[in-house]
RNA sequence: GGCCCCAUCGUCUAGUGGCCUAGGACGGAGGCCUCUCACGCCUCAAACAUGGGUUCGAAUCCCGUUGGGGUCACCA
């Protein structure tokens, strides 16, 4: 067996969005086991022919978009990851635009051959035949107007078009929808070199694959029609033709392509958006793969189980509330230090007010810790963090109205005089000190505890209050339940 | 419209001719647990688009229909 070369070749007109990135992990993974066994290589190639539309911002984009889901390449740009440099290669450059003369190199190769061929037809007159085939009805089709013209390579304003066969059909087994058959008189001559010596998406795509050594390309589905004709360009040039793999495209809740308003939206959001990077990997590749009854899956045990026969046929409709639920499922198993370091640029972000830059990690993952079992975002754990940094306390208007009233008092008084006498005895001692003081008063744990609570936090919710008390310290748990009790002195 | 692809609970899916009175997960409903909120646990509702074949037997194979998607550029 031949060691598998993968690419992931986008364009840069846009950043890295959820269609892109599975795309780009399908590929990953499937390099990455088969590294494991051999050798093999992930390339990043970014087909930058659009000028129109393609930006360095969205290079950037990405690269970062690609370097926060660790996905790192064998062969492509060359960047910093975690430390240590990736990229370059053997087959450098890897942006089309800096390839243009092996484009022309091939291109040449083809016209010697007759197997394209050079065209002066200009845009305007196939506008017209364009119009008029369709006020007929008829499908439009270039007819071949300069394929016996022998134009030479100074023509002004020449193109180059590859000569499709008139007759005969092409047939290739895909690995997620099998066998696809296509009519060569469905294809056209199109075009393959622009006169500024720039390719076109299917003959760029081509030759670097040969150049590259690519043995099986996988690409979004709406790529399956290019397929046939970019077959006949790897026969043409004389090489072997890559295996290739359709991913279906992933649909937004109305079933309808994901676009700006459902999901297509950057990875880079969710990770503002506080998602963790592994539980969107997570998701996206069990949007179209499966393994068995299997949910959450390691990025190890996905190169380990990754295959193209459990890749399913079928378009996926983006889901958001399952994402969310995986990254609950992950946030609970990730450790306590890494998730500290990914929440404090949150919090510095959203509370700079508050929060400082010196704020110390260690006591961020103890406070953390109880925030595990009920956060659904590294967002909502930066949001509920942050009154663990600050001193005093701003109570919630409405939690305050309903639980700091003046038959809370006795509760608040009694609450304090256990917390300054025991505290040090830990949350244990304290949790069981509250329950004998409630039992005594034939009252529920949940009678003192909610007032409590929302004199320590300022509101009705948050980690079990014992934690939390002893996570505020002595001194701040005091004084806030102070602050409660003068606010309920002065009847506000 | 031509060509191509697809079709199991609302959603992601298991299923590769008998193991299917169709399994799991998210979401939903109900319950248990409980200091709030969650976590966790239990229970329930919920699908093989449709019509023909093939076969002893079809969610699984074939054909038609319907529905959905992709693509018809000097974009990728």
């Amino acid at each position: 067996m031949t060691l598998p070369r993968v690419r992931f070749a986008p364009s840069p007109t846009g950043y890295l969005h959820i269609g892109g990135a599975r795309t780009a992990l399908f590929n990953w993974l499937f390099a990455r086991r088969a590294r494991a066994e051999g050798k093999g290589a992930f390339v990043l190639r970014i087909e930058d022919t659009d000028r129109e539309r393609s930006t360095e911002a969205s290079v950037q984009a990405i690269l970062d978009g690609m370097r926060w889901m660790g996905l790192d390449w064998d062969e492509g740009p060359e960047v910093q990851m975690d430390g240590r440099k990736i990229g370059g290669g053997p087959h450098a450059p890897y942006f089309q635009t800096q390839r243009l003369s092996t484009y022309d190199r091939y291109s040449e190769k083809l016209i010697a051959e007759g197997k394209a061929y050079r065209c002066n037809c200009t845009k305007s007159e196939l506008d017209i035949l364009r119009e008029q085939a369709q006020r007929e009805k008829r499908g439009f089709k270039y007819p071949g107007i300069c394929r016996e013209k022998k134009l030479s390579k100074d023509t002004s304003g020449a193109i180059v078009r590859f000569r499709m066969p008139d007759e005969g059909a092409t047939t290739f087994n895909d690995l997620v929808k099998g066998a696809i058959t296509t009519q060569h008189k469905e294809l056209q001559d199109e075009v393959i070199l622009r006169n500024d010596g720039v390719p076109l998406y299917n003959f760029g795509a081509v030759v670097d694959d040969v150049e590259m050594g690519i043995t099986l390309v996988a690409r979004g589905d709406d790529h399956v029609v290019n397929t046939p004709r970019q077959i006949l360009m790897y026969q043409a040039l004389g090489f072997p033709v890559p295996t290739f793999a359709h991913l279906p495209m992933i649909l937004g809740a109305d079933k309808q392509r994901l676009s700006k308003r459902h999901g297509a939206v950057s990875v880079l959001q969710y990770r503002d958006d506080g998602y963790l990077p592994g539980a969107l990997v997570n998701y996206l590749v069990r949007l179209g793969w499966s393994h068995g009854d299997q949910e959450i899956f390691t990025l190890e045990e996905l190169v380990e189980k990754f295959d193209w026969d459990h890749v399913g046929a079928t378009a996926g409709v983006f889901n958001p509330e399952k994402l969310l639920w995986l990254n609950q499922q992950w946030i609970k198993k990730t450790p306590l230090n890494e998730l500290a370091a990914q929440v404090k640029p949150l919090m510095i972000a959203r509370h700079s007010h508050k929060i400082t830059p010196d704020l110390d990690l260690n006591r961020l993952a103890l406070v953390l810790a109880p925030m595990v079992e009920r956060a659904k975002t590294l967002l909502e754990m930066a949001d509920g963090a942050v009154t663990f940094f600050e001193r005093g306390v701003t109570f919630d208007e409405a939690a305050a109205k309903k639980h700091l009233t003046a038959e809370a008092k006795t509760i608040l008084e009694s609450a304090r005089a256990l917390i300054d006498a025991r505290f040090a005895e830990g949350g244990h001692a304290l949790e069981a000190a509250f329950r004998d003081a409630a039992a005594a008063q034939g009252l529920g744990l949940g009678k003192l505890a909610q007032p409590v609570r929302v004199a320590v936090t300022g509101t009705t919710v948050s980690p079990p209050l014992f934690d939390t008390i002893v996570l505020l310290g002595r001194e701040e748990s005091l004084a806030r339940i102070d602050a409660a009790l003068a606010r309920i002195g002065t009847g506000a």
